[in-house]
DNA sequence: CTGAAAGCGCTTACAG
DNA sequence: CTGAAAGCGCTTACAG
């Protein structure tokens, strides 16, 4: 009944721990009838090496450590995220431990009591910014870490990122070709890493198409349902016909401000999002949207991880395109 | 720089690891001037105790287990439940440990590997229903857990529940003084312990303002948004001119159903949903639900963890009231 | 290829 | 009230 322990496996298989040792961590030099004496004796006893007895001599804890973010950032559907983390990490034995701030904590000190505490062998970011001061500290003490956004500002860091600006040239491309004449952009206030790589986009999308940027409407607003409502009226005064928002957020507010006004979306205007959030689906008409392929993000990421830890090299930074989901409120023939 | 030791704080207070032990663990037979001498070389060294060799001989890990849910089940928002979770666990010195099931193994597996591993103090579990496995796995080992849901059928399982009966008694009352003729309930099929409860709650609440129950409309489906949009005929022909619903999903789909009809949500048919997700705020009219005080459940699923971990007596199961937010999917007068 | 032994950083009786 | 010592369950050189 009693959890059983290394001691137990190398009794019934008539070795020495080591041995068993040997055999669990896939040493090469094990004969094959001593490995399958020793397999079969942690069969019957449904052996599993003890976490923190391994952890303590071998310096590795088997966890992988994710801080879980303020709630603020909407850009991340943590769920899908997470799970995908979890069940990545989990193919490769590894478990995922969470934490956050403790209040009046800073969040490098949170980083740095979860280092202290012998916690765990490395860290997954996500929604990392310019000069983010949690990479440059990992960095610094070289800790372990794969970051979820661009981190190619240090050369060392290991990052996977959803391409933003591609995502607002699939969009701006789409609003283009389906016959839209003054194609708006709604972005977040200069300055912000994942921000201005989707403005970039916008703005490639509309030069290719040889659209007139200067005199074309940006506005660059906080991310907020509400203040997508408050900016529905500016944009019909300006003649604006569609619209590329930054955050399925805002582009639901328009779409919500559309209605408030007997407007329809996707006719009097077509309005594109970022994220593909699950209530772009549930409005009328559907949110056309950029799907991140979080799927993708979270087993690049977890690859990434683990190559470090096991020494390798964790492979350059890496750019995943993501995917326009079209619904109604672009899809109605203009 | 390397991370402190023990032995590094026994040293810097001229005492033996016994007794920085002692007052870490904040034993009572220690000096006031040893404990403050102990209490300094600790602060500047930064000492934190590692976990993995705390772990070894204590048998206690600082972590407590949560498994991931399969993303199925819509009746929790994970994101804000678990944010609550590390925040509450955080305060008395407890990290979170995600795991999943691995391809092929049951759920009990998976909980029984983390145990076997030396995982976790205990877990924190969500989602269960009648004759739960998992509860009646971890109550023969007599493995520390705390339930968010309804296990009263267990005598000595610690639980806490949004009452469900109560939400919708609620809304269904809420639906009756706005003058609704004709208020039907949308439910899962008979047998969740969840939509159960649920659906008692209508009744009770049609009951007790004297309305014929046998010849209201019931209907027992599947949760999602596409099967409300196919209801939505039907309940229109039945002279159904409100509804209430076991989910939001299935609220909003019959919102979608109603609009694509070219109906208004709220005026030819009030819809209340459960849970109150974000999606409902988005959409127009706003859709009425009850929201589930997470916060509230967070911290009494801990509060009744630790008091486990420490063998005192976690409490009685507590049943939480849902608060009902009106929105424009009920407001609108008859 | 295998095993005896030291040691990882703690906690916990037990002496003193 | 304090400290020396054993031990938690492993891993890792090192002999043999």
């Amino acid at each position: 009944m009693a959890r059983p322990t290394i001691k137990d496996v190398s009794k019934l298989a008539g070795v020495s721990i080591a041995t068993v040792s040997n055999v669990v961590n896939g040493h090469p030099n094990v004969t094959d009838s001593t490995r399958s004496k020793v397999e079969d004796a942690i069969h019957k006893l449904g052996y599993q090496a003890n976490r923190a007895a391994r952890s303590l001599p071998a310096g590795q804890t088997g966890l992988l450590g994710y801080r879980m973010p303020d709630g603020k950032r909407l850009n991340v559907s943590l769920d899908t995220f997470l799970h995908q983390i979890v069940e990545h990490a989990g193919a490769i034995g590894l478990e995922v431990l969470l934490f956050a701030p403790r209040p009046g904590q800073t969040e490098q000190e949170a980083y740095s009591e979860v280092l202290i505490r012998g916690g765990v062998d490395g860290f997954v970011l996500s929604g990392i910014d310019y000069h983010d001061p949690v990479v440059k500290y990992l960095l610094e003490r070289k800790v372990p870490f794969a970051a979820f956004g661009r981190a190619d500002e240090y050369p060392g860091a290991a990052w996977v990122d959803v391409d933003g600006a591609e995502g607002l040239r699939l969009a701006t491309e789409h609003l283009i070709e389906s016959g839209r004449k003054n194609v708006a952009f709604i972005g977040w206030p200069a300055g912000s890493l994942t921000g201005d790589e989707r403005y970039r986009g916008w703005q490639q999308a509309m030069l290719a198409a040889g659209r007139d940027i200067d005199n074309a409407t940006v506005l660059r607003v906080l991310d907020g349902y509400e203040i997508g409502i408050s900016l529905t009226r500016q944009l019909l005064d300006s003649g604006v016909d569609a619209v590329a928002c930054v955050s399925d957020t805002l582009a639901l507010g328009v779409m919500a401000g559309l209605r408030r006004l007997d407007l329809v979306p996707g006719e009097e205007m077509a309005v594109v999002g970022f994220d593909n959030v699950s209530a772009g689906e549930l409005v009328e008409p559907g949110l056309t949207s950029l799907d991140q392929p979080m799927a993708d993000v979270a087993s690049e990421l977890v690859g990434r991880l683990s190559r470090i830890l096991r020494g390798e090299n964790p492979g350059q930074g890496l750019l995943l395109p993501p995917r326009l989901v079209v619904r109604g409120s672009t899809s109605i023939p203009v």
